[in-house]
RNA sequence: GUGGUUGUAGUUCAGUUGGUUAGAACGCUGGAUUGUGGUUCCAGAGGUCGUGGGUUCAAAUCCCAUCAUCCACCCCA
């Protein structure tokens, strides 16, 4: 009985065409990171569920793919147990190891763990699927791809810059027109204490994220609902109301939080990094935005956020500061500053906007017709020179009819076809076709190599 | 976790108030064309109608359950 093939619910399968895509975005933006000195890392997909656990918040747990034990799991686990029927304590005794939510904690984790043999500041990329047991819609996946750049043991404001830069030159290269978000945490925990609700400051970020999305007095009906006094949010509004430039917000904040030294900490270092970034001459928008907050609440510095212009997919890219995500590891006061990549959604831009390019150096460039033994032999070696300059070539596996052939290299997409039959060996030639216009012309293999080089 | 949507050929979808042998397009295979693909024409193959039960003389169609799917919410890339 054939069963009908699937796969599990919100995993992709990738095509050739997809994978050269895909392709060409995570080689634009590897080379990029490359250009500014990060190295790449490798994690394991699973992790240990205690290094996953408590990381993401109540919410995250919930949302990580548990493996279970391997072999007689189930024996070892006590009748009271499995009567309970808690699921909660019961995975704790046949699951130890899950799926890893993102790269960052992983990235903490190895920091710590192999902290004697790094040498800090250290910048690594890293760009490998993640999961999660999410349920999924329209640009959302189970399994997806993260695309990091981290670098950890500097405070330095530096890095942020370079971050933004790197943004600025990925999607320049993309061809992608994007703003970035800048904002930072502690001018919002500096807003949490001026207005006295220093202990909700997760839940008005959280809150205050929604601005854009779900507008001002639908934000103060959740600030409400969430416990902040009435007293905090009429405070609150003239500040979520801040107009004007970068320069002018600033200038505003500075007198609001005058009495927050967190939040005048947050606002020096918002004017150091624009200052840095506003002799840089990017090509990007960047403003000061400060409804971003970001859900994760591990941030403690600056938050970053890109937007695509002309599309609206939510963000494509994002990250922050954090000052202390290896100290749940035993590493305390390690900061540092990442941001991360959605290839996923990338690409849809990509694709919506038909900003793939046609030729590919993953794909086929010739096509040799196989026209049976005698030519095959005679085509062998120059199949072989071809290849040794660097041009992607094959031969149809087998003698079959030609319009088969033919058909083959033009699904395939295959630009150039060489036809030699005993016409063209009586002659010591190759007939050359381009697909495209349809010309052909007969030609030496020397010139063959030339021409397709 | 909550709410809704849709399950029919490889794919996208028709299928009337329940009524003979379930259709189309695209794709696939072969031919027109044994050394020329894309265009055209002809022929052919391909379906447990998601699964299980129920109503009925009769179910792709109505009812129930179940599974899957997509979309939205929560949350997030």
């Amino acid at each position: 009985m054939a069963q009908k093939p699937s796969i599990p619910k919100g995993t992709r399968d990738f095509s050739p065409t997809e994978m050269v895509r895909r392709n060409y975005i995570f080689d634009a933006i590897k080379r990029v990171f490359r250009l500014y000195g990060f190295q790449p890392i490798e994690t394991p997909a699973m992790e240990n569920l205690s290094t996953l656990t408590g990381k993401y918040g109540e919410e995250g747990d919930k949302l990580l793919f548990k493996i279970l034990n391997s072999g007689d799991f189930i024996s070892k686990v006590s009748d009271e147990l499995l009567n309970e029927r808690n699921s909660n304590k019961l995975t704790t005794k046949i699951s130890e190891k899950g799926l890893r939510y993102d790269l960052t904690v992983p990235f903490a984790r190895y920091v710590v763990q192999n902290q004697n043999d790094i040498t800090f500041p250290f910048k690594r990329y890293q760009i490998q699927p993640v999961w999660r047991a999410d349920r999924p819609q329209k640009g959302r996946y189970r399994e997806f791809y993260q695309c990091d750049v981290d670098v950890i043991g500097s405070n330095s404001l530096l890095n942020e810059t370079e971050l933004v830069q790197i943004i600025d030159d990925v999607f320049t290269s993309l061809n992608i027109k994007t703003v970035v978000k800048i904002n930072n945490r502690k001018i919002l925990a500096g807003i949490a204490e001026v207005i006295g609700e220093n202990d909700r400051i997760i839940d008005i970020t959280v809150a205050i994220d929604k601005l854009d999305k779900i507008g001002l007095a639908k934000v103060n009906v959740e600030l409400s609902e969430k416990g902040v006094s009435d007293e905090a949010i009429l405070k609150l509004q003239p500040i979520l109301a801040l107009e004007g430039n970068c320069d002018d917000k600033i200038a505003q904040l500075e007198v609001v939080l005058n009495t927050s030294e967190v939040g005048m900490k947050g606002v020096n270092e918002i004017k150091l990094l624009f200052a840095y970034l506003n002799n840089l001459s990017l090509k990007t928008d960047v403003e000061l935005d400060l409804t971003l907050a970001r859900g994760l609440n591990y941030y403690t510095g600056a938050i970053f956020e890109v937007k695509a212009k002309d599309f609206d997919i939510g963000s494509i890219c994002g990250g922050g500061r954090y000052d202390d995500l290896t100290g749940i590891f035993g590493l305390p006061n390690v900061s540092g500053v990442g941001v991360s990549f959605g290839a996923e959604r990338i690409y849809d831009i990509l694709s919506q906007q038909d900003l793939f390019p046609s030729d590919s150096l993953e794909t086929t460039k010739v096509m040799f017709v196989n026209f049976g033994e005698k030519e095959e032999v005679y085509c062998l070696p120059v199949l072989t020179d071809l290849r040794k300059n660097g041009i992607n070539t094959e031969i149809y596996p087998e003698n079959a009819k030609m319009k088969k052939q033919m058909n083959y290299a033009n699904k395939k997409q295959i630009p150039f076809v060489v036809l030699a039959g005993e016409s063209e060996m009586s002659k010591n030639r190759f007939t050359l076709k381009n697909m495209t216009s349809g010309d052909q012309k007969s030609v030496t293999a020397k010139e063959l190599i030339n021409i397709l080089s």
